[in-house]
DNA sequence: ACCTGAACACCGTTCAAGT
DNA sequence: ACCTGAACACCGTTCAAGT
C-alpha cells in the first residue's frame, strides 16, 4: 500500500457547502437520483439506503430529495423500472419460443436477485407507473403473440412465469444451510433423506437446480397451449 | 346503537399499572406474543405492528419483549411458523399426488397471501428455526416420497413449487387495474391487446386463473418424474 | 427471571426561509 | 423552482433499577 493521499479520499460526498436558495442549474434529477441509490445498495446494500446517506451521497441535505421524488417508495419504483430495463428480452422474436422464454425468465430472476427488497414493490404496482417494466412486458407479449400462444391465456401465462421467477429469486439469497434440520433432523427422517440425497448429487447452486426444474416444467405445460 | 357503557371499552390494552420488579407469574410467553401480534395484524395491518402497539396490546412495556424474543424479526419467525401450521398438508397420504399438491399449493398461498411482508423471512429462514415449518417440509416430502417421485429430486421439486406459492401470494395483493397502461397504452399494442383479450374472459379473479395455469403446469410437469 | 421507565441512535418527512 | 436547516413524530433496542 503506498502512503495515503491527504485529504482527497476516493469518491466521498463533496463536501462543498451549499448556501440556502436556489442554485443557479438544479443539482438532482431522477436519473441521478437513481444511480446514486444503485451504487449506495451496491456498496451498503438496502440496510444502507437511507434518504440521509442517498442524499448524503449526491451533496444535497435529505429535504432536497422531495423536490424529486415524493417518498422513499418512489425511489424504489425509480429503481425496479430501471432494473425491468436490464432484464433480457432479446431473444424474444429472434429465437425459438422455448428458448426465448428460458432466457427471459433466468435474466428475469438473475436481475432481482440482487434487489429482492424490490419484489414486493413490483409485483403489486401499476405498469403505468413504470414505463420500462411497461416495454418489457411488451416485449414478452408479443413474442408470445407471434409464437402463436393463444391471446387470452398470455398475461395469465406471463403472470404466473413471473410469480415463479420472483420466489426463486428470493431463495437464491437463502443460506447454504438453510435445509439442515439440526437437532431436528431425527423428528423428520423423510425430508432429512431427501436433503442428504440432494447433497449427494453435488449440484454447485441447488437453487439453480430447482429453477430450471420449475422453469423446465412451465416452458413445456404453456408451450403445449400453443397453436 | 345503545348508550355507550362508560369506561369498559371492548378489548382495549388493560390499564392496570403493573409496577417494576418481576411479577409472581411471567405474563409474557412467546405464544402469547405470537396471538396477540396475529390480532393486531388482522386489525391494523402490517404498518401496524409495531414492537411498541404489540406491547400495548399485551399490556406491558415494549422493553419487556425483550424478555421473550430477541429482536422484531424474531416475532415474524414466530408468526411466521405459527401460519405454516395453519397449511393444509392432510391429503397427503390421503388423496392421489396430485391432488395433495394441488391442496397443498393453494392453501399455502392462502394463508401467506395474506401475510406477504413474511416471505422474505420464510424464504430465506433456516428450517431448525422454525419447528412447525419443518413438519409441513416433513409430510410435503413423505407424499412426495410415497408416490413414487425420484428421491433426488423431492427437495427441488418443493423448492421450485414453493417459489411459485410465494411469487403468487404477492399477486393475489395487486391492485385489479395493476395492467392498466393508462396512457401509455397505444406504445404497447400487444400488451393491451392481451390485457383487454383477459378481461373479456370475465373470469373472477384473475390472479386465480395465473396461479391455476401455472400450478397445473408445474404438477403435471412433474408428475411426469414419478416412477 | 422478568418487569418498568428513561434514554439512545436512528428513520422518513415537513416546512419556513433563502435565492 | 429548488435548495438548506431545523424540527417532528415515530421506530427498534438497550440498560439500570426494582422485586
Amino acid at each position: 500500500m503506498p502512503a495515503p493521499t491527504p485529504a482527497t479520499s476516493a469518491t466521498p460526498a463533496r463536501p462543498v457547502r451549499r448556501r440556502a436558495g436556489r442554485p443557479t442549474a438544479a443539482v438532482l434529477d431522477q436519473g441521478g437520483i437513481t444511480t446514486a441509490a444503485l451504487e449506495l445498495i451496491g456498496t451498503k446494500g438496502y440496510n444502507g439506503l437511507t434518504m440521509a446517506a442517498l442524499a448524503r451521497s449526491l451533496g444535497v441535505a435529505p429535504s432536497a430529495l422531495y423536490n424529486h421524488v415524493s417518498s422513499k417508495d418512489d425511489v424504489l419504483i425509480l429503481l425496479m423500472d430501471h432494473l425491468a430495463a436490464m432484464v433480457d428480452v432479446s431473444a424474444f422474436g429472434s429465437e425459438p419460443w422455448e428458448s426465448a422464454v428460458r432466457r427471459w425468465a433466468w435474466s428475469y430472476r438473475d436481475v432481482f436477485s440482487e434487489h429482492t427488497p424490490l419484489i414486493p414493490i413490483i409485483a403489486v404496482l401499476p405498469v403505468a407507473n413504470a414505463p420500462k417494466t411497461l416495454a418489457m412486458y411488451e416485449s414478452v407479449t408479443a413474442g408470445f403473440r407471434e409464437a402463436g400462444f393463444p391471446e387470452d391465456r398470455i398475461i395469465s401465462a406471463i403472470v404466473a412465469l413471473e410469480a415463479f421467477v420472483f420466489g426463486a429469486a428470493y431463495d437464491v439469497t437463502a443460506p447454504d444451510d438453510i435445509f439442515d434440520a439440526g437437532s431436528l433432523a431425527s423428528q423428520v427422517p423423510n425430508f432429512t433423506a431427501a436433503v442428504d440425497r440432494l447433497a449427494l448429487e453435488q449440484h454447485d447452486r441447488p437453487t439453480d437446480v430447482a429453477f430450471s426444474l420449475g422453469l423446465e416444467a412451465l416452458i413445456s405445460g404453456f408451450g403445449a397451449l400453443r397453436a
